[in-house]
DNA sequence: GTCTATAACGGGATAGAC
DNA sequence: GTCTATCCCGTTATAGAC
C-alpha cells in the first residue's frame, strides 16, 4: 500500500466519504469511487489496499479529523459546573448544518453496522462508549434535579433522528429543526432561558 | 405475477421482510430470500415480479398490517384530552421489543430510502407526513405550557436512535432503555408520574 | 408453477507489463 | 505508480423445458 502523494490520497479519501454517504459502504462501488478520482479499480486498490481498509482510512483522516474530535476533547478542561448543554449541543447542530456530508456518512454508517460484519462496527460501538462517558464530565452545569445521562442520551438519540429527517429533505433548516424540538429537552420552566 | 397459494406468498413476505431487516434492501439478494424459501431465483421471482415490487409487498402486507397500522388508527376515537402521551409512547416501545424484525426493517429502511431512487422512499415521506399529523389529534393529555408537536417529535426521533443502540447490541433491553431517558422527556415535575 | 440454463452485467481483487 | 487484462464470484432477469 504504498502512496508517495498524500494530497491525491487526501482527493481519494474525500471522494471516498461523499460516496459511502451517498449510498452507503456497500452499495458503493470501488469502480465508481476510481471514475470520480480519474482512476482505475486497480490504480485505486493500490492507493487504498482494499475496501475494508479504505473505510478504516477515511474514519480516521475525514471523519474523525473534522467531527469526532470535537466531541471528546472540546470540553473537557473546562471548569466544573459551567458548560450550558444546551449550548453545547446547539453548536454541535449548527456544526453539523455545514457539514452535510459528513453527517450522512456517519447516517448512513451507523445504521449499516447493525450488520455484525460491517468493518465500521468496532468504530461505532467506541463512539458508544465515548458518549457515555461524556455526561459523567463535571464540566455541565445541570439544573437540580435534572438527569444528565438521561437528556444527553436522548438529545443525542433525537439529534440522530432529526438529522435523517433533514437529509432526507435537503430544503430544510436543521438548526431551525433542533430549535423546534428544544424546548421538549430543555423546558423554560427547569432549564431556564438558553444562552 | 400470479400466485395461487397465498400462504406461500406470506411465508415469502415474511422471509424477505427478516432478509431486508438484516442486511438492507441493496444487500439483500433475490438469491439468498430463494434459498430461505426453498425456491429457485426464477421460481421467486416469478412470485413476486421484481425486487422492487418485492419489497412494495413487504412494507404492504407485513409492515404496516403488524406496526403502521397502530400509529394512525389507534387512539383516533378518544375523548379529547384523555389519552397519556407518555403511555402511548411507552406501549409503542414495549410493542416494538416484541418485534426485532420489524423494528430492524424499519430502522435500515429508514436511512437507505436517504437514496432518492430507494423503491420505499416514498413510503417513508409519508410516514413522516403522517407522524406530523399525530400531533394535531386532540385526545393528548398535555401539561399546561407543553409543545405537543416539540414533545412528540423529539421522542419520536429519540426513540428510533435508541433502536438502533438495542439492535446493535440485542443483549439489552429496550423498554429499560426506553425508561432511563424517559424523565428527559416527561419531567415529573412538568408532567407528573407517568401513569 | 417450478425447474435448469443462460444471458448480460457488475462486484472486488490480483498479475504482470510499462 | 498506473495501466491493461484477467479471474472468479455475485447480481437481476429472461427463455424454454417439464
Amino acid at each position: 500500500m504504498p502512496h508517495r502523494d498524500p494530497e491525491r490520497l487526501s482527493q481519494i479519501e474525500c471522494t471516498a466519504a461523499e460516496l459511502f454517504g451517498r449510498s452507503g459502504y456497500y452499495a458503493t462501488s470501488l469502480q465508481s469511487l476510481a471514475d470520480a478520482v480519474g482512476l482505475t479499480k486497480a490504480g485505486l486498490l493500490h492507493y487504498v489496499g482494499s475496501k475494508d481498509n479504505l473505510l478504516t482510512l477515511v474514519m480516521r483522516d475525514v471523519y474523525d479529523a473534522d467531527a469526532m474530535a470535537k466531541l471528546g476533547a472540546d470540553g473537557n478542561d473546562q471548569p466544573v459546573g459551567t458548560v450550558s448543554l444546551p449550548g453545547y449541543l446547539r453548536d454541535i447542530v449548527a456544526q453539523n448544518a455545514e457539514r452535510p456530508h459528513l453527517v450522512r456518512l456517519f447516517t448512513m454508517l451507523n445504521t449499516e453496522t447493525l450488520n455484525p460484519d460491517h468493518p465500521a462496527r468496532q468504530y461505532f460501538q467506541d463512539r458508544e462508549r465515548l458518549l457515555e462517558h461524556l455526561a459523567d464530565n463535571p464540566c455541565w452545569r445541570i439544573p437540580e434535579g435534572v438527569d444528565v445521562h438521561a437528556t444527553l442520551n436522548a438529545a443525542m438519540m433525537a439529534m440522530d433522528g432529526i438529522q435523517i429527517k433533514w437529509l432526507r429533505e435537503p430544503g430544510r433548516d436543521l438548526v431551525a429543526m433542533w430549535k423546534q424540538i428544544e424546548p421538549a429537552l430543555f423546558p423554560e420552566t427547569i432549564w431556564g432561558p438558553i444562552d
